[in-house]
DNA sequence: GACTAGGAGCCAA
DNA sequence: TTGGCTCCTAGTC
């Protein structure tokens, strides 16, 4: 990773009320990103706005993030160090007691990660199946011990190894499931290659507004999937110079990703759990047409992502509040290749399902409060 | 002005 | 037939 980058992580951490983190940027960090001349490909799309991690900590126990692959094929993205490197992740103390490492690692793995897949891919493309901690001490290097600075003998090398691979696999299970989720929200399917120039169009667009970028679909128009992964980098650049590296950038962690479902078919590096994120039967993939309730419930099941537009006021009794109505409106437009959907057209289709019986207003009306009758 | 509620016509699957 | 889009009026906050 960039050095200043790193320098940036560790001035900066702003977190998410989307989940449990509490902010004290020390710094703005949207200012720092203004000018992203000195950053690498990756840094942009690590950083970038889309993905919930700008200026965020970045800080994974022992994991000093040093350089950035181009490709999953690349070499090891990251070093283990035992020394309070820069951009050291250090999790928060006062939760380590309190969370699971569920609780504590996933949220801070989504939101720092989901970007970028092709980081944590290590050289031998071992993926363990994902870790199920009890408590943070449960993993060594966690423990707060272990995040002392001397060297560590042979077996704690071993045991932090064991634990960074659990760590990476966990991610990696993230970043998977984001491209599922984008894929269950676009319909379209998780290979860039099998995309017509519609597919094309919808991704970019996604993209667009992930990362809160400038219109570039225009320059990239009719282009098919196939076109799109034969292009390289330079050839995004001419399209796009403000942001053509960060569109190369995200289509390579899609590409990667269809490598690894690829693979996983083949029954190597089998990931746990990847039959969920990628079954062959899922809508997602086979054309059916989603219901807004059904695009409503994906966008609430990933708080890290959209969070900002949507979130759940009570989830248990399936209680969502509509944050930024406009916002929503366009997802749901992209997704449907409604380019004039808005607030009033989508509160419409929501309120069809008052007869239905899928969504009502809750007992206590509030303004783009909705329930859910059947609570997820 | 933004949101809520619901009627009605239309279209595509 | 169904689900959703679009346009509309009217009322509320």
């Amino acid at each position: 990773m960039h050095p200043v980058l790193c320098h940036h992580f560790e001035t900066a951490a702003v977190s998410r009320e989307s989940d449990c983190y509490t902010q004290s940027a020390a710094e703005e960090p949207e200012s720092y990103f203004t000018d992203t001349s000195h950053l690498t490909r990756a840094d942009k799309a690590m950083v970038s706005p889309g993905c919930g991690c700008v200026g965020s900590t970045v800080d994974l126990p022992l994991i000093t993030f040093t350089e950035f692959p181009h490709s999953v094929s690349g070499s090891r993205a990251w070093e283990e160090d035992t020394k309070p490197p820069r951009g050291l992740i250090s999790l928060p103390k006062h939760t380590v007691a309190e969370r699971s490492s569920q609780g504590v690692f996933r949220p801070c793995l989504d939101m720092l990660l989901s970007e970028d897949s092709s980081c944590f891919l290590k050289k031998t493309e071992t993926v363990a199946p994902l870790p199920t901690f009890k408590t943070l001490e449960h993993c060594p290097s966690i423990n707060s011990h272990s995040l002392g600075f001397g060297a560590p003998s042979g077996l704690e090398e071993q045991v932090e190894e064991h634990c960074l691979e659990q760590v990476q696999s966990m991610v990696l299970g993230e970043v998977l499931k984001d491209i599922e989720t984008a894929c269950k929200l676009l319909n379209i399917t998780p290979d860039p290659m099998e995309w017509n120039c519609g597919n094309v169009q919808k991704w970019l667009l996604w993209t667009e507004h992930l990362y809160r970028l400038p219109q570039v679909g225009k320059v990239f128009q009719e282009l098919n999937g196939k076109d799109l992964c034969s292009m390289t980098e330079d050839d995004f650049r001419q399209r796009s110079v403000q942001c053509g590296d960060l569109m190369y950038a995200h289509l390579d962690i899609w590409k990667s990703a269809s490598g690894m479902k690829e693979r996983c078919k083949l029954g190597d590096n089998r990931i746990e759990g990847t039959e969920e994120l990628w079954p062959e039967a899922d809508s997602s993939c086979t054309g059916q047409p989603i219901h807004l309730w059904q695009f409503l419930r994906e966008l609430l099941l990933k708080p890290h992502n959209y969070g900002r537009c949507i979130r759940w006021l009570n989830k248990d009794k399936g209680i969502f509040k509509i944050e930024d109505s406009t916002h929503v409106a366009r997802l749901w437009g992209i997704r449907k290749n409604r380019p004039a959907m808005n607030y009033d057209k989508l509160s419409r289709s929501i309120r069809q399902y008052y007869k239905k019986g899928i969504i009502r207003k809750p007992d206590v009306s509030q303004r783009l409060v909705y329930q859910f009758v059947q609570p997820v």
